[in-house]
RNA sequence: GCGCCCUUCGUCUAGCGGUCUAGGACAUCGCCCUUUCACGGCGAAAACACGGGUUCGAGUCCCGUAGGGCGUACCA
């Protein structure tokens, strides 16, 4: 392993959250990272002055610690950068690799009119491009554009996407200093890329005709091309383009919905990249197994079906103790957390801790967990849902009468006596286990689900146990 | 419009010319377990977009067609 270390970089755009798409490219390059032992980089192109704002910084790197992704040395700003950039826009201009244009915009707009209607691609049609330096008008701030060779083609070889060809004609002189003298996008990124030794550029495929382009501009300063991977997007359940509703949300919003990181990691990894039929498989693995090579090429959606199905494998397997602590650091981030949080005193928090493992087998997100974990904190009288209503008839409430008689009675309130007294009290009345359980749960709970009905009863203890029974053995 | 890319069960995918009567996972349906729900177990249904080639042989290679995506900015 003499060769060169692989540098990666993520660079997100601070223009809003962290959506899942980007979550997903970071994850990508922090997976290549580490599966060879090089290093991730951060750097946040910040270069529209007019759309990049700290919060969406804030959010970007809150999401990927969150995610469990972290990167390497300080993360670096574009806009810091400017400098180094103008000087190699000076550099390809002393070279001839570029020259300055003095079209106005409503020049431009004509251009690309006039290019659509007669059936052309709308590019620069390159008059600047040979006007001799003393016809330059005078008064008008130019841009800078590059002069990209007009023949030949342009051939990227990505990891991804296979062998590339564009052809060179269809490729115009793109600007990479605008008239206000700060530099573009395709130029930033080039001489970022090289000066901080990114050896491997990792993003999503709307990039890949910008590849094309900065592979010219490389070219044209004689440096080396990074190795280029261009992973496919991800899209909406419906197939068309992420929405608000589809998944396009910032990691925070997954957050939200109670998923964990190890689950929305697995998830993530296994759209657009397989290792063979593996579904579940720990961090550890997917950096050993990861690799570009087994990245497919085609889009997929976001299914937040499978995505609850693996969170929930991920909750059955945490150990109580840390669920528990995860459960209680991620409470002010759900929905009903903070309320809940403000009635956890000691008791209840002891009651939820031993009630964790009936309640994880249940739950599929960290919100339904919280969410069925209501009736402990809950007080009398219980509101009850309008299935576990269904099950308090008449009939129901008269046998629960009789069945807080029998558990009144009881010396000793614990697991082995609840159940014998229970499954006696239903032999005695010739009623089925779940007659009497059912209507039960639904008293102790308000709800049809819950933890093993003996364990709620234990951890509600007696007295609370008996209250709730009073209070729904009586017809209403 | 032009350029580039994509197309295997509803969804994510395995498949890298013969082992494919196409495998796995989620979802769906049925059965079992069971105090409910869930978990778990067993089983079922479910796909190579279409049309031409190439080849002894194509899901796998080539070309069209259709559908979809991305790009086409003095945004990134």
């Amino acid at each position: 392993m003499t060769a060169t270390p692989v540098v990666t970089r993520f660079a997100p755009s601070p223009t809003g959250f962290l959506h899942i798409g980007g979550a997903r490219t970071a994850l990508f390059n922090w997976l290549y990272a580490r599966h060879t032992g090089g290093r991730m980089l951060l750097r946040i192109e910040d270069t529209d002055r007019q759309r990049s704002t700290e919060p969406a910084v804030a959010a970007i790197l809150d999401g990927l610690k969150w995610l469990g992704l972290d990167w390497d040395g300080e993360p670096v700003s574009q806009f810091s950068r400017l400098d180094a950039h103008k000087v190699v826009v000076e550099r390809l201009l002393e070279t001839g690799n570029a020259y300055r244009c003095y079209c106005s915009r409503e020049e431009l707009d004509a251009m690309r009119e006039k290019a659509m209607a007669e059936g052309r691609p709308p590019r620069y049609d390159g008059r600047c491009r040979h006007r001799d330096p003393a016809d330059a008008p005078t008064g008008i701030p130019p841009v800078i554009r590059f002069r990209s060779p007009e023949d030949g083609e342009t051939v990227i070889a990505d990891r991804v996407q296979g062998t590339v060809t564009f052809a060179n004609k269809d490729l115009d002189d793109l600007i990479i200093l605008r008239s206000d003298g700060t530099p573009t996008y395709n130029l930033s990124v080039v001489v970022d890329d090289h000066d901080m030794g990114v050896t491997h550029i990792i993003r999503g495929v709307d990039h890949l005709t910008n590849a094309a382009r900065q592979s010219q501009i490389y070219v044209a300063l004689g440096w080396p091309v990074p190795v280029m991977a261009h992973i496919p997007l991800i899209h909406g359940a419906d197939g068309a383009k992420l929405s608000k509703r589809h998944g396009a949300l910032g990691v925070e919003a997954y957050r939200e919905m109670g998923y964990l990181p190890q689950a929305m990691r697995n998830y993530l990894a296994r759209l657009g990249w397989s290792h063979g039929d593996d579904e579940v498989f720990s961090t550890e693995q997917m950096i050993e197994w990861f690799d570009l090579d087994a990245i497919g090429k085609s889009a997929a959606r976001f299914d937040f079906v499978k995505l609850d199905n693996l969170n929930g494998h991920y909750m059955r397997a945490t150990p109580d103790d840390e669920l528990m602590a995860l459960l209680l650091d991620t409470l002010p981030h759900l929905p009903g957390g903070p309320a809940f949080a403000g009635r956890l005193d000691a008791k209840a928090r002891a009651a939820l801790r031993s009630a964790l493992p009936g309640l994880k087998e249940r739950a599929r997100t960290l919100t339904e967990l919280v969410d069925a974990a209501g009736f402990l904190v809950a007080t009398r009288p219980l509101s009850c849902d309008d299935k576990a209503l269904a099950l308090l008839g008449d009939e129901a409430r008269a046998m629960l009468a009789g069945l807080h008689a029998s558990l009144e009675r009881l010396a000793t309130w614990d697991a082995a006596a609840l159940e014998q007294a229970v499954r006696e009290f239903a032999e005695a009345n010739e009623l089925k286990l779940g007659k009497v359980a059912q209507p039960l749960r639904a008293a102790l709970t308000g709800r049809t689900t819950s933890p093993g009905i003996f364990d709620v009863l234990i951890v509600l203890g007696r007295k609370e146990s008996l209250g709730r029974i009073a209070d729904q053995a009586r017809p209403k």
